[in-house]
DNA sequence: TCTTAAATACAACTAAGTTGCAAATATAGT
DNA sequence: ACTATATTTGCAACTTAGTTGTATTTAAGA
């Protein structure tokens, strides 16, 4: 079950995503909005846009949530994934918009694919 | 810096790697070997067997440790990863043995690649 | 406006992983 | 074998991401 109603937290979650189109870890965003609202709040409303499809999450080097806004996924396809980047210097995370090809696996039923890149981003490769 | 001497602590660990080809959450390790040794040694011990590229480590589904032993492992070739497959049902982690290849990438120096599959494994599948 | 189901704040909790330090132990040198 | 010493271990306390329960607040339909 998803959101229900057009609350301002939930205005407000969404609007981090709009104006910044990199991922956004669940550390950050409550670090951020904690003026704003409580870290439960934070949780619960990312929980219920990923029910709703808005946005869809993964596990940083350190198993820690980010989200990201869902542009062209579809969570229903799942042997063609799009990769996440995460550079080691300066910890930005960016959704790739490659497929990387996850082979048929003999034997195993695979529903879901995860791809975690990490290395330096170019802002990070200049300096 | 990894393994200095060889500790009764260390043969312990060790074994659990070499009696079960899957792989094996910390979680696991410091619960099974609770009787023999703190939870700090075994993540202590773990930490340096990675360093001297005796076990890899990688993160499961909730972002927790999991630990399999290196059998072909190079860590310095990385742009063909071997994938981690992690039975949705039974939990059970296995390294497969197969190539999932990661494209080059524009702007990015990718250094790690991480590849972690859900699913069900074949006993699961049966049942 | 009233009703009520959904959403939120708050505090307490859970659990994986880390840290500091004193005690124990493996290993090299004599 | 004995000793010195640096490594390893146990223990307890800590850190922190994420969860849960509950009372209060609020959105939205009637």
């Amino acid at each position: 079950m998803g959101i229900l109603r057009k609350t301002k937290s939930v205005e407000i979650v969404v609007k981090q995503f709009d104006k910044d189109s990199s991922a956004i870890s669940v550390i950050t965003l409550v670090e951020r909005l904690n003026s704003d609202m409580n870290k439960t709040t934070v949780y619960r409303i990312l929980n219920k846009l990923e029910d709703d499809g808005v946005v869809h999450s993964f596990l940083g080097k350190n198993g820690h949530k980010w989200y990201a806004k869902c542009n062209n996924c579809s969570s229903t396809k799942h042997h063609d994934v799009h990769p996440h980047f995460q550079c080691i210097t300066c910890g930005k995370v960016d959704c790739l918009d490659i497929n990387v090809h996850i082979p048929e696996i003999p034997n195993r039923n695979v529903e879901i694919a995860q791809v975690l890149l990490q290395g330096q981003c170019d802002a990070c490769i200049k300096n």
